[in-house]
RNA sequence: UCCUCGGUAGCUCAGUCGGUAGAGCGGGUGACUGUUAAUCACCAUGUCGGCGGUUCGAGCCCGUCCCGGGGAGCCA
């Protein structure tokens, strides 16, 4: 089998190369009477290799089949280009038609909307956009096990299908093998006893629950995979599948907490910004001019750390007209949050120690008796990208936290032993790896960040 | 789920006062050229989101449903 090149490697070839092997898709062509030039792009990188071919050479007679988005296969020396706008070229010798695209290829030689990709998402990565997208998005995944690989932080995989609530809230899916068209039923309720699982089963919410088990074992560990929230949003940040990254370490308190999310995101940005720079120009400069910039910032120095107390009190005093007033006690609003992190500190921010009423019942309760050591990072333009707490590890004060929110502790039995045999403090957070990649990329609606987004009425692809 | 703005050619959009529809790009044909989203000439674009209603007549007005954008809630 012969060498076949990737076109990213060949763009930074140190010398000319000969009788090499090409294959990719048509980007355009340009002919003239007696040779054609063809932009060839393999999805190695963004750029395309400008292909020359004369028309003497064999496989030329089906040129005119080679248009947009033709899979071709060619024989060629890779050669300094004479002309102008690239440094290499390829000169073929040999032109092969793998995959013709007809007329009706979707994808023109122009600029398209978002919303119109969305409708074939599975042709767009051929797209620039696209494609430096998931070239970045696999790139950033990758990254993500590196950061904790080298500090000694074990991958665990967590179960996708649970039968427990994680959050105690949230609308989960359901998962079932019972016939919908004859649910079996016992007292006019479901009768799961009947099901696979002989109980009611779900997709996961969060593996959180499953990783501190491992965190009170293993030490430090972390869960990155999909999860899946049945709520009704139609919102440019939320979709119905997305992925998390969720740490947990033991012998850890919040501050150590709000250390790792930071130096988290701090270490991807920098990671994108080294190691995906003709990608991420391409965001710079089509999707976001203030992009870099934004990196910069958010790579340089430390996150504000606010309480939550302190940032309503932040907010009462400002001047600005909100819709919802700001109050302690209640749930800060998407407008609170972008206050903070856009107007008044202008950077990322981590607000720690909310009010125990609105936040979960596994969150450390503070020695005043109102407020949890919870914490989320908020960024400009999105909001929340981690929620996070150092979890509660007094088993009496989890047990009575989750009889005061209706929940049942024997359903908790497992998650309870780990505060009952060798309980120690940990913590941990969730981070939006969508979130992370709209943060790194500027993209504004979640649904372009994933390649096949689910949200309410859209299972398509 | 709520508020709001949209749905017209393959794509991006215009369409005045209600009188059976237009541009650019893309596509086709030809010319020309080491071209760079090439250029020039010519040609064809259509269930105006679906259904119902008002009207002599609806892309335009009314009702309803579907789909999409932005915002809110929920959160990652």
């Amino acid at each position: 089998m012969t060498h076949k090149h990737r076109i990213a490697d060949l763009l930074n070839s140190e010398s000319p190369l000969e009788q090499i092997t090409v294959q990719g898709w048509v980007r355009t062509r340009r002919d003239s009477r007696d040779f054609s030039f063809i932009e060839l792009n393999d999805g190695s990188c963004l750029a395309n290799i400008q292909v020359i071919a004369e028309q003497t050479i064999p496989g030329f007679e089906s040129i005119t089949l080679m248009t947009t988005g033709s899979a071709i296969s060619l024989r060629a020396d890779l050669i300094a280009s004479p002309g102008k706008g690239q440094r290499w070229e390829l000169k073929a010798t040999r032109l092969e038609l793998l995959g013709a695209a007809p007329e009706d290829f979707p994808l023109q030689k122009k600029r398209h909307s978002d919303e119109f990709l969305r409708t074939i998402a599975h042709l767009r990565p051929r797209t620039n956009k696209y494609g430096a997208m998931f070239r970045i998005r696999a790139r950033l995944a990758q990254a993500i096990h590196d950061f904790f690989n080298s500090r000694g932080v074990y991958w665990i995989h967590t179960p996708v299908i649970t039968g427990a609530d994680c959050e105690g809230a949230g609308e989960m899916f359901h998962v079932t093998t019972l016939d919908l068209a004859k649910v079996p039923l016992q007292d006019s309720k479901v009768n799961f006893d009947k099901d696979f699982f002989g109980k009611e089963a779900n997709l996961t919410v969060s593996g959180q629950l499953s990783v501190e088990t491992f965190c009170l074992s293993l030490g430090k560990v972390y869960t990155f995979g999909p999860t899946f929230r049945a709520e009704n949003s139609n919102t440019s940040r939320h979709i119905a599948e997305f992925w998390m990254v969720e740490p947990e370490v033991a012998f850890a308190d919040l501050n150590d907490n709000m250390a790792l999310g930071q130096e988290l995101i701090k270490y991807l940005v920098h990671f994108v910004m080294n190691n995906c720079a003709d990608d991420l120009d391409l965001f710079a400069r089509f999707v976001d001019p203030t992009l870099m910039q934004r990196l910069c910032n958010i790579a340089g120095e430390d996150f504000p750390r606010v309480s939550y107390t302190d940032a309503v009190s932040i907010l009462q005093q400002s001047n600005h007209n909100f819709v919802y007033r700001p109050e302690w006690g209640k749930d800060l609003q998407s407008e609170h949050e972008r206050f903070l992190t856009e107007e008044y500190f202008q950077r990322p921010v981590i607000v720690h120690d909310y009010p125990k009423q609105i936040k979960a019942f596994y969150m450390r309760q503070n020695d005043d008796d109102k407020t949890v050591a919870a914490m989320d990072v908020l960024v400009p333009s999105i909001g929340e990208i981690i929620g996070g707490s150092q979890r509660e590890e007094r088993l009496h004060k989890l047990e009575t936290r989750i009889i005061e929110l209706g929940l049942k502790p024997a359903d908790y039995w497992w998650y309870l032993d780990t505060r009952k045999y060798g309980s120690v403090q940990h913590a941990g957070f969730g981070m939006g790896f969508e979130r992370l990649l709209m943060l790194v990329t500027g993209v504004s609606n979640i649904r372009d960040v994933i390649p096949f987004p689910r949200t309410p009425r859209q299972l398509d692809f």
